[in-house]
DNA sequence: GATCGGAAGTTGAACGTTCACTTAATCGGA
DNA sequence: TCCGATTAAGTGAACGTTCAACTTCCGATC
């Protein structure tokens, strides 16, 4: 225990703790929440509303994978359910004979309007609220991780794309 | 959009999106770097430092489960497979016949003792450090995201030992 | 001292993510 | 213009988690 390590005291340990368990339980009950009340998981519903705010509720999918800071494959098969479910399709993008465009169906942005309250009063409910005014504070706390931990792999050649 | 939902403003999405990424990025990197250096998940690193804070390194199954919160069938699988590694051993509980025991192993211990500076080190540069004095804001924050989410379901029956 | 409800743990299938590999198309020099 | 490198996307197997049974055992009740 002499090495270099510099362990956690007991506060930081505390600290730390409930920021895993914390994490673990919030993103379990908000992913539950939009399963049982609208049969999507979180992740899908994140594509939803990236599609939605994209113009033309279309996307190309190294573009959603970035967004997302998802893997291409993970991108791949998750759409791949998700067309299977009518929620959007697919079909190869006019300019690079590469890409592929995800193009959200109308059954995609019904379903999101139906399952945007559930999660948005569920972030209210479980952080927002209980955070109160340092909600702020961890959000500026979690973007600094963010950068910290994005730079160094420059992801996407696209500046001010990647992961946003 | 007129219904009774609040949405998030600006500058909430902004911290709830820097969350959701932050998080996402933290914990894959950890769990990256635990495998890398050292062929062992997260999730069994968090077993293995469970069992060595547990009198005798050796837990009941229903223990380690509500500690993690994690489902009893999780446990079982991945105590399944760090036995068959050698990382611990289990055998059927003295008092109640249908407990069982998680035993660390020495082999256990070592990597460990092994993994720890590796994971502890991980959580300073890329959380603590840069959250700097907002890092107990934030430990209070998810604490207390932690005790709401866990409160209306009583876990186990022992009280003061749900999740810790 | 039999019976019924519940708790502890396991099992196997289904599902979603990761990983390594493959295919196809574009780009950038020689 | 041709060729090698790179990028976009997809594929299928492996892995870990979830879910719904299921077995075994405890404990309370009458």
């Amino acid at each position: 225990m002499a090495e270099g390590t510099k362990w956690l005291d007991h506060d930081e340990q505390v600290a730390w703790r409930g920021f895993i368990l914390g994490t673990q339980l919030l993103m379990d009950r908000l992913d539950r929440d939009l399963r049982l009340e609208h049969g999507i998981s979180l992740p899908e519903y994140e594509i939803l509303v990236r599609l939605s705010e994209s113009p033309g509720r279309e996307m190309r999918m190294a573009l959603l994978a970035d967004a997302l800071c998802h893997s291409r494959s993970r991108v791949t098969h998750a759409v791949a359910r998700m067309e299977r479910a009518g929620l959007l399709e697919r079909s190869k993008s006019g300019q690079d004979g590469r890409g592929v465009d995800a193009i959200m169906s109308q059954a995609g942005y019904d379903l999101l309007v139906r399952a945007s309250p559930t999660h948005v009063e569920g972030v209210r409910r479980h952080l927002v609220d209980i955070a109160g005014t340092d909600f702020p504070v961890v959000g500026r706390v979690m973007n600094d991780v963010s950068d910290r931990l994005l730079a160094g792999k420059p992801a996407s050649a696209d500046p001010r794309r990647d992961c946003s």
